[in-house]
DNA sequence: AATTGTTTCAACCGCGGCAGA
DNA sequence: TTCTGCCGCGGTTGAAACAAT
């Protein structure tokens, strides 16, 4: 026996929004907000439509500070970063772009990032969509590692990690079982900068996992998914932990994992925490890396590219840690940052 | 100008998780 | 503990717009 529908299918309009549609929502709500029951609100509202296709048109559309148009290139790289480490978390992803949806951010993804990034073969010969994230972060990562001796300390006045040799800003995301069953949370690298020395000490994506005890909360604001509204935050437990740096490089399929402890705390804004690495599993893997056959994702199975060929649409540039891709167009190529 | 192919993106669908009864 | 209803997520679809022939 199947599901029960949610609405009568048969008594509710389907298809595009009217004006008249929206205007009458975005009234309710803005009268009543969503009262927390979408299943009624449209009656209330007078309107013919399935509830779940009143929070949809709400939240990807009608909602206000939705950013619609041209995706910068600084929200390519962190769509880039995160569906390296993360995979296709997409309200995830979208909570770190504030004005974006979920829904928005699919869609560029499968239809305009991704030939950015593969762009370059004839599309016969192409199925981006085997593409596993592990290998597109394997790839991202090896560039460079970080140093086995550098001490890790998080200023959060500026959301902003420090070596001796690099800084880097941080954002943080909240996962659920998804990841293990720890309650444990997420923290992912989106980008290096001011590097002090030559080179950059550590690569530009990389993913870490905040646990129980020593986890801190990240920035005044809260990010809000663009998917649901909600907010998420990581609360500091209070806990200093001494420190130690372990390299650990447990697997070559998803870059090096490299565990961070802080050692040293200089004043209340350089709270140290403990991060770290993403694995979970009882053989050492984060559970999102796997496949249900317990085998370590698609990687198992071959690729349609070449390791060298994604390497080459890939490259991270040491000075300035931006992602260079090309796209081949009609014999054009043009290069994005 | 007409036809065909491709791309885009809003919307739909079904499932899993969660909370409350 | 089980059941029920709702929410949120991610994959997929399909109409409209656009491009190529």
């Amino acid at each position: 026996m199947g599901r029960a529908p949610c609405c009568d299918k048969a008594n509710v309009k389907k298809g595009p929004w009217s004006p008249e549609e929206d205007a009458k929502l975005k009234d309710y709500i803005d009268k009543n907000e969503t009262g927390g029951n979408w299943i009624s609100l449209p009656q209330k509202a007078g309107l013919r439509r399935c509830g779940k296709s009143c929070r949809l048109r709400w939240l990807n559309y009608l909602r206000p500070n939705i950013k619609h148009g041209e995706f910068s290139d600084d929200e390519d790289r962190i769509i880039c970063t995160l569906f390296a480490n993360i995979g296709s978390r997409w309200s995830i992803i979208a909570a770190q772009l504030p004005g974006r949806t979920d829904n928005d951010i699919k869609n560029y993804w499968n239809t305009k990032l991704k030939k950015k990034l593969f762009g370059r073969a004839p599309q016969s010969q192409r199925k981006p969509h085997q593409i596993h994230h592990a290998t597109l972060s394997s790839l991202l990562q090896q560039s460079s590692s970080p140093s086995p001796t550098s001490t890790l300390l998080y200023n959060c006045s500026n959301n902003t990690y420090q070596t001796p040799d690099t800084s880097f800003s941080c954002f943080q995301t909240s996962y659920s079982s998804s990841f293990s069953n720890t309650g444990t949370s997420c923290l992912t690298v989106a980008s290096i900068h001011q590097p002090r020395h030559q080179e950059s000490l550590l690569s530009p994506i990389q993913h870490y996992q905040l646990h129980d005890s020593g986890v801190q909360m990240f920035g005044g604001e809260a990010s809000c998914s663009s998917s649901d509204g909600s907010c998420s935050n990581i609360q500091n437990s209070g806990n200093n932990k001494e420190s130690v740096y372990n390299n650990g490089d447990h697997h070559q399929q998803i870059g090096s994992h490299h565990s961070y402890f802080y050692s040293e705390v200089a004043d209340e804004s350089q709270k140290p925490i403990m991060v770290s690495n993403v694995d979970h599993g009882a053989d050492g893997r984060p559970d999102h890396q796997k496949s249900p056959n317990g085998l370590w994702g698609e990687t198992e199975t071959p690729l349609d590219y070449g390791i060298e060929e994604i390497k080459q649409l890939i490259s991270t540039t040491s000075s300035s840690n931006n992602y260079i891709f090309y796209e081949n167009k009609a014999d054009e190529k043009v290069m994005y940052y």
